[in-house]
DNA sequence: GTCTATAGGTCGATAGAC
DNA sequence: GTCTATCGACCTATAGAC
């Protein structure tokens, strides 16, 4: 008796896991969870759908999975704002590396979208456990900022969710701002100048 | 050969369209599209399925219909900018509308965000037909505030874009903004001192 | 490949308004 | 009596799972 993701993984396994993950991402984020089907997931992955289900319990343990494993590298650029850094500097560039992260992981940050949007009912104790205590930790470094007078005074936590809002804009809309932006123009370019500006001129004492 | 939405539309039928819309922007605002089913609908309406499609041609009718009916009060705000008033005092007022919207009509906002993050594939028409041209005409109104020194100069779409990602944050991430704010506190009013903050900093010439 | 549940959609019969 | 409105039962395709 022996269960596909028990003992250790072999070459195959790590291979054809990390495949299907990357399917389901794709098909997850463009459809949403209820959107996608294990068809679609198993074509884009190569691979037939029974096959799909020797390595994962069901559509659901997919999504969990990929939730769960992105949430560390989406927390990432948050949790790297140092305490110890010039204020501005810091502030600026965690928005350039989120920008960067809506640039190059498009899909995850609509996988994320998706899943909030409906109400997080499968991230709510994520939620509560990963991103509460690391928010928390960061508005009180930044609040100490400004009680210094190293910062202009304003929420805290309303300028980390302008941060987010902001900067994922161009990958969450991006069917949006593909209409409205001439092709060919790069358009996180221009946002990061003006996410710049925006956030020197918010913050500057 | 009688349809049922043709000719004048009885007491009965005003009412009961108008119960089915709602209820159906109730339940696609929450699961989106492809989650959200005639059942559900139906029973949100308190009404039975097959009385659901005599009003409509099907699931998918109801849901353009909702995008179409919708599309005019949600661009409504941005109409309303003034290119006689004071500047600064327009795109404020712009930002607050936007905030009370999102206050007053958060399904409306989940229903668009969740018809855009899917690369709005019932709706890449109006947004070239309606959203673009006011887009344009307005993005235009603000440049030439601007080059007229009334404004500090920024990218005015990219103005836009943020206005519309800060203040619509709150309403698409309010199972995540939920989490991160202590209950009972009113976040949008805090919003709204916030934004009121960033633009006037950002703008001011 | 097969089984099963579900969800969109149809039909025909009935109830109610004018 | 006719037309509008309503609904239980049914059909079919699809999608998750084994």
């Amino acid at each position: 008796m022996t269960e596909a993701s028990a003992r250790k993984p072999s070459r195959i396994q790590q291979r054809n896991r990390k495949i299907i993950m990357d399917a389901a991402l794709e098909v997850f984020s463009r459809y949403g969870y209820r959107g996608a089907t294990l068809d679609q997931i198993a074509e884009q992955a190569g691979l037939s759908k029974p096959n799909i289900l020797y390595y994962f319990d069901g559509k659901e343990d997919i999504h969990v999975q990929l939730l769960n494993q992105l949430m560390e590298s989406w927390l990432d650029p948050l949790e790297h704002m140092d305490p110890d850094g010039e204020p501005l500097t810091e502030i600026l560039a965690y928005v350039r590396r989120k920008l960067e992260m809506t640039r190059e992981f498009p899909r995850e940050s609509r996988l994320f979208a998706n899943e909030i949007l409906q109400g997080a009912p499968r991230m709510g104790p994520h939620l509560e456990s990963g991103l509460k205590p690391l928010f928390e930790r960061k508005t009180t470094v930044i609040r100490d900022w400004m009680t210094q007078g190293k910062l202009a005074k304003v929420d805290p936590r309303h300028l980390v969710f302008s941060i987010w809002a902001t900067t994922q804009h161009y990958a969450d809309f991006d069917a949006q701002v593909q209409v409205l932006i001439p092709a060919g123009e790069d358009v996180v370019d221009g946002a990061e100048t003006y996410l710049e500006t925006l956030f020197t001129k918010l913050l500057t004492p």
